[in-house]
DNA sequence: TCTGGGGTCCTAGGACCC
DNA sequence: TCTGGGGTCCTAGGACCC
């Protein structure tokens, strides 16, 4: 008998509940908000560099574009059904996710902020409530309150609401929320659920197991344990029990500090002269060091690497990262700067077309709890950084920089159609034309 | 012509030590 | 000079997520 089937015959309890909620859509529908005109025409946000299509409103996926289709490759059905393209503003939606995110905290006291669309919340001690009704009303006030349509996934785990949520998402008939809270309902959505949607299963585990004829969640809940734990691993082994009900991804409440953070881009044109690599990977050192500060964080060490164009056959190809020790845990973007331009003039090669470049900051700590002996300077370089995240924050980006990150900018990144910074700008609102 | 960016965790394998 | 095996730690790379 499978596992699965003992534990529904022992009636295994299912008495708790995790909700995921997730917005629908989220960047389209963060641009239809002050563009209510677009409401149900066909939207697609593009990634950076409007490199790539990374959402679609349901009017675009009707149309057949696909995620994470080159934009060039989808423009011919843009162009000829008048979808309206926009370049991502990561300030436009990061603002509204935690309109979203505050909103979900009025409902449950226990909250996790899974990503800039979705949220865990905990229903411990809810028996009382009927959550369908609850998660309607949730849903409702989200879209009043911020403008969002969200879908609302309950089941008993993690991985279980995941499966909720997409059930939600694709069919009309549950207006958003599907709760999953009987072994009956759990076994039919099992059997609904495509191997590879299922949440922890990837592109490379859902082949592996379609070889075995595991097409469906459900299959892979009659599975043996010990077999998947052998050749899936600890993460598949979790995956299994949380199909079969049984919680293995706690919700985390308190998020915990980055150990690592990145800052790496492609460019809008090629770059051959190592002058212009220099004053990329200036720019992405200076703005990883303000994203830790942001954070309260000093980091230990750092990577800086470049990249020719992979999809580039014809072109000869070049990779090369380097790993550098900093001096001592810091956060002062000249220091990280500067290892970052030592690392660069390092690996850099003549005679390649380079396309990406970045610069990783690890071993990562609380800049409170780091006292070193040999950060001499450390008071003076803090007011300098200070100073210089007040001015920017209150002037723009980059108002005060440093010079290696260069005035021209050419390889910088192309937005061509970006919206306005909505709520995080003081700037006169512009209207978008349609 | 044009193909994103930022994370986490696990695992295999090498280096090193006893 | 040759020989064995086991443990730990670190790192790079892979797989996954959004």
């Amino acid at each position: 008998m499978s596992y699965i089937k003992q534990l529904q015959n022992k009636h295994s309890s299912l008495e708790n509940s995790i909700a995921l909620i997730d917005c629908n859509n989220f960047y389209a529908s963060c641009e239809r908000i002050f563009n209510p005109r677009l409401m149900g025409k066909p939207i697609v946000v593009l990634s950076n560099n409007d490199g790539c299509i990374i959402t679609r409103s349901a009017e675009a996926k009707k149309l057949g574009i696909k995620m994470g289709e080159p934009y060039f490759k989808a423009k011919k059905i843009i162009d000829k059904n008048n979808v309206k393209v926009f370049s991502s503003n990561y300030s436009l939606y990061g603002d509204i996710s935690q309109r979203v995110m505050e909103t979900l905290a009025r409902f449950a006291s226990d909250v996790e902020i899974y990503s800039i669309d979705e949220a865990f919340l905990g229903f411990n001690g809810f028996q009382n409530y009927e959550l369908q009704t609850y998660c309607s009303y949730i849903r409702r006030t989200i879209k009043k309150w911020v403008g969002i349509p969200v879908s609302i996934g309950v089941s008993s785990t993690k991985t279980l609401s995941k499966i909720a949520n997409n059930l939600a998402k694709k069919n009309k008939e549950y207006d958003g929320v599907c709760v999953l809270k009987s072994w009956l309902d759990i076994n039919e959505a099992l059997k609904l659920t495509p191997i590879e949607d299922v949440w922890g299963i990837g592109r490379r585990l859902s082949i592996f197991l379609q070889k075995y004829n595991i097409n469906t969640a459900y299959d892979f809940t009659q599975l043996d344990k010990g077999w998947i734990k052998k050749n899936m691993g600890v993460l598949g082994e979790k995956t299994f029990l949380e199909l079969c009900g049984i919680s293995c991804i706690e919700l985390d409440l308190i998020p915990s500090d980055k150990k690592s953070c990145c800052v790496s881009r492609s460019f809008s044109k090629k770059i051959e002269k190592i002058y212009d690599l220099e004053e990329s990977v200036s720019t992405y050192g200076a703005r990883v060091a303000e994203k830790i500060r942001e954070e309260g964080l000093v980091a230990e060490s750092m990577n800086v690497f470049i990249l020719t164009n992979y999809f580039n056959r014809k072109e000869k190809q070049y990779s090369n990262s380097i790993k550098l020790q900093l001096p001592y845990p810091t956060n002062n973007s000249i220091k990280i700067v500067k290892r970052a331009l030592e690392g660069i003039r390092k690996i850099y090669r003549e005679g390649y077309s380079y396309k990406k470049a970045g610069v990783i900051l690890y071993g990562l700590s609380r800049a409170s709890q780091t006292k070193g002996l040999l950060d001499y300077d450390r008071e003076s370089s803090e007011s300098i950084m200070n100073t210089v995240d007040r001015i920017n924050g209150r002037y723009g980006n980059s108002t005060i920089r440093l010079a290696s990150e260069g005035i021209k900018k050419s390889w910088i990144m192309k937005r061509e159609s970006v919206s306005p910074c909505y709520t995080t700008s003081f700037d006169d609102l512009v209207e978008v034309k349609t």
